[in-house]
DNA sequence: GGGGTGTGGTAG
DNA sequence: ATCGCTACCACACCCC
């Protein structure tokens, strides 16, 4: 994929130094990087930094809001009969957030990430659609990403200005509909059944956030979840989609297996060693065979799925299980006195957290990824490499009730694996049951 | 059948 | 040099 634009020369380095200065400005930049070893802080900082931890928490707070009333109304449940889905989501979310802070930004190749290096292995979280035409993907490391395009455009990370976006995208989908299901920070399905003309509904919701958060979003339309959120596939970037029940099975016909829900990297290659392809082949399959296959719930799940089928309801957030805390990335121990003192920062995160959610627990899972036999050197700068990933639950007699106790059980159970310290690339702390 | 644990997969 | 999280579900396998 060669470059489809050239861009205006003096507008390209204006751009550029103007993301250069967002980099130079960015707290979360300063200095080189720390791994576990140098910097004692490092639970702390990682989390401040991670995107994943961001997208993970913001998802958790939201649920939290709405089940505790803070945000949101009640839900009314729809009856049975036909249903209209909104799947509502903001384009290319933490790409669009610096552009529409940037105008400068507009009409070139842009991606959030946390480094610029050419050569290096931080990760694409965010490309907008001028990046896309280049072949710029999410997950791309930046070498690859450079390589296909050298004029990228690198903007850090703001996430207090994703959580403001996200916040008033929510408040005025909730002002759309009181029945919403937050899927991340940038996506939620919207049960708008009854509300009036679908079409015109969308629109206004799509304007409505335009206006309040400046950048754009996507609303997908259909009789169930499914076809909602294939709709919003077609609908995007900055459009609406409206597939029709008729339409459904056929529908399906043009999403590739990976396209469908359920179906990741695993089940692909699964999949194929089944000698399934695509949606089609999947459709000639009986229930029965894909359940021999892939087991009871999967095999049923996917043939609904093939068919355009999904029973599910737009429901608000449940009951949260579990709750955890982990690492996976810059834990490098030199003694096992490290590793005890790592897991020491976790049970106290974890701790926190229970006290934060109000929630107690009787189940702690260590978890820990240790580097695969004759595995040194992993391809991405401080990341875990090639690991076997392991885990051991403590149930205690009654709630935990410190992060001292957290601890000691966690280090109990660390010894227990007969890790050597060294080898360990990963580690997290969960609490679980009775939550 | 009902309960547990450990592993693996997925989405966003 | 850069920040590979979080919560959930399904499954295989074990116990009684």
């Amino acid at each position: 994929m060669g470059a489809p634009v050239a861009y205006d020369p003096a507008e390209m380095r204006a751009a550029q130094a103007e993301a250069a200065r967002l980099r130079a400005a960015c707290d979360m930049l300063k200095g080189a990087p720390k791994s576990s070893r140098d910097d004692p802080n490092f639970v702390e900082s990682f989390f401040s930094a991670s995107r994943l931890h961001f997208i993970g928490m913001w998802k958790t707070r939201l649920e939290s809001l709405m089940l505790s009333g803070v945000i949101g109304g009640p839900t009314p449940n729809p009856g049975p009969g036909a249903q209209v889905i909104f799947h509502v989501d903001l384009d290319c979310f933490f790409a669009s957030v610096a552009e529409s802070e940037h105008p400068l930004f507009s009409g070139k190749p842009l991606a959030v990430c946390h480094s610029n290096n050419a050569k290096g292995t931080a990760e694409i979280s965010s490309a907008n659609y001028e990046a896309r035409k280049y072949g710029i993907r999410a997950g791309m490391f930046m070498a690859g990403a450079k390589q296909l395009c050298p004029d990228l455009i690198v903007v850090p990370y703001n996430f207090e200005r994703y959580q403001e976006v996200s916040e008033q995208a929510y408040k005025i989908m909730m002002a759309c509909s009181a029945c919403v299901q937050p899927l991340s920070c940038d996506e939620a399905f919207l049960d708008v059944t009854g509300l009036g003309d679908p079409f015109q509904l969308a629109s206004r919701l799509r304007a409505d956030i335009q206006a309040a958060t400046g950048c754009t979003a996507s609303v997908g339309i259909g009789h169930n979840l499914l076809i909602a959120r294939l709709a919003t596939k077609r609908a995007k970037p900055d459009g609406q989609c409206h597939i029709q029940e008729a339409e459904a099975a056929s529908a399906m016909l043009s999403l590739e297996l990976s396209d469908l829900p359920g179906v990741g990297w695993a089940t692909s290659k699964k999949l194929a060693s089944l000698g399934l392809q695509s949606v089609a082949d999947l459709q000639a399959w009986s229930k029965a065979r894909l359940q021999a296959e892939l087991g009871d719930k999967t095999g049923a799940a996917l043939w609904d799925a093939s068919r355009g089928i999904d029973t599910r309801r737009v429901a608000p957030p449940a009951v949260r299980k579990s709750l955890g805390a982990e690492v996976n990335w810059g834990v490098r121990f030199d003694s096992p006195q490290d590793a005890t003192r790592f897991l020491g920062k976790l049970a106290e995160e974890v701790w926190t957290r229970m006290g934060a959610a109000g929630v107690q627990g009787r189940s702690l899972t260590l978890k820990l990824k240790k580097r695969k036999e004759g595995v040194y050197n992993p391809v991405k700068f401080m990341g875990h490499g090639i690991c076997d990933n392991l885990s051991r639950t403590h149930t205690f007699h009654r709630p935990a009730h410190s992060a001292a106790t957290i601890h000691r059980a966690a280090c109990d159970m660390l010894t227990s694996l007969h890790v050597p310290h060294a080898d360990i690339r990963g580690i997290g702390l969960g609490m679980s049951r009775g939550l």
